[in-house]
DNA sequence: TCGCAGGTGGTCG
DNA sequence: CGACCACCTGCG
């Protein structure tokens, strides 16, 4: 992608007898920034690691600095149950690690004057590519709920209704249902998932995708029943890779009041802000605030 | 008891 | 368009 992007070296060795790999050479990397930016719900954090269930497979993942004093986001990832080929198949490509975040924090940092204090929180955030149906199913049931809520209701109905396999872990996990499935289930069938209304809006939606095929663009997501502005535009940023999604929700309507001065009622001026202010990189742009406004409401 | 949490669809001016 | 408001559910 560019000159400063350096080659990884891969080495596979196994961790209490299960296949793992080591890759050295990541920069700009920081899993609490990747899994706790809310671009995700099925990641538990175990200690210092996750585990996670991505595209039928489930796998830990830790991260060692090389000098944690001189630059803690550099350094080490070790994947458990991930071969070599998994990593350059699957476990590159989700992590986005052919983007130089270094070059885009730079880019950043020069045209705008406030977002820097905001990339210094979450220095390691990366945008992860996921996958579209289950990115659309996980950001329907995030509308007006709650993150711990989300990821219960994902769990459910993945254990209810998805494909059940053993992971490299030893794990039984599940999928979350195909649209097929999920289209063929009742609001009867999901009122054990306690999804509220929203099970409507998922039911429906699934009956289009499986009828119709994944939506290829906002405009086609914005047509699925629960799917408004602030959806499409997290599933188009996290399931399509349109870098220049600007989702608003309530955090960001506050960050954006806070830095930028647009009063918070206003949210498509906010997005239109962040769409010319930032372009292509508004979509990262956006995970950088919405880091910084959790990570700075916490503390009080 | 009641407001609120990663909003949206429906209705009305 | 923009301003309201109901909406499942669980938690403090």
């Amino acid at each position: 992608m560019n000159d400063r992007l350096q080659q990884y070296s891969v080495i596979e060795k196994e961790i209490e007898g299960v296949p793992s790999v080591e890759i050295s050479g990541i920069r700009d990397f920081n899993l609490d920034h990747i899994f706790d930016c809310g671009q995700c719900f099925r990641w538990k954090k175990e200690g210092d690691s996750y585990r996670g269930i991505v595209n039928g497979m489930e796998v830990r993942m830790s991260f060692e600095p090389v000098n944690k004093d001189e630059n803690p986001y550099q350094g080490k990832l070790i994947i458990e149950g991930s071969t070599a080929d998994d990593f350059e198949n699957i476990w590159k490509n989700y992590l986005d690690l052919g983007r130089d975040y270094g070059i885009i924090k730079e880019s950043l940092k020069k045209q705008d004057e406030v977002i820097g204090e905001a990339i210094s929180c979450g220095e390691g955030i990366r945008i992860l590519k996921q996958d579209l149906w289950e990115t659309i199913v996980s950001f329907i049931i995030s509308q007006n709920n709650n993150i711990p809520r989300i990821k219960g209701c994902i769990e459910k109905i993945s254990s209810l209704y998805g494909d059940s396999f053993v992971s490299a872990l030893g794990n039984t996990c599940y999928n979350i249902p195909n649209p097929e499935k999920m289209a063929n289930l009742t609001e009867e069938n999901l009122r054990e998932v306690k999804l509220g209304y929203r099970s409507k809006y998922l039911i429906a939606s699934a009956k289009e995708v499986a009828q119709n095929g994944l939506p290829e663009n906002r405009e086609e997501l914005t047509a699925l029943m629960g799917v408004g502005p602030k959806v499409a535009n997290c599933i188009a940023l996290f399931g399509m890779g349109d870098f220049d999604s600007f989702p608003i929700d309530v955090w960001m309507a506050k960050v954006m009041n806070r830095l930028y001065g647009i009063e918070e009622k206003k949210r498509k001026e906010m997005e239109a802000y962040g769409r010319s202010h930032f372009g292509q990189l508004g979509g990262i742009a956006q995970q950088y605030l919405f880091y910084y406004i959790r990570e700075i409401s916490k503390e009080n």
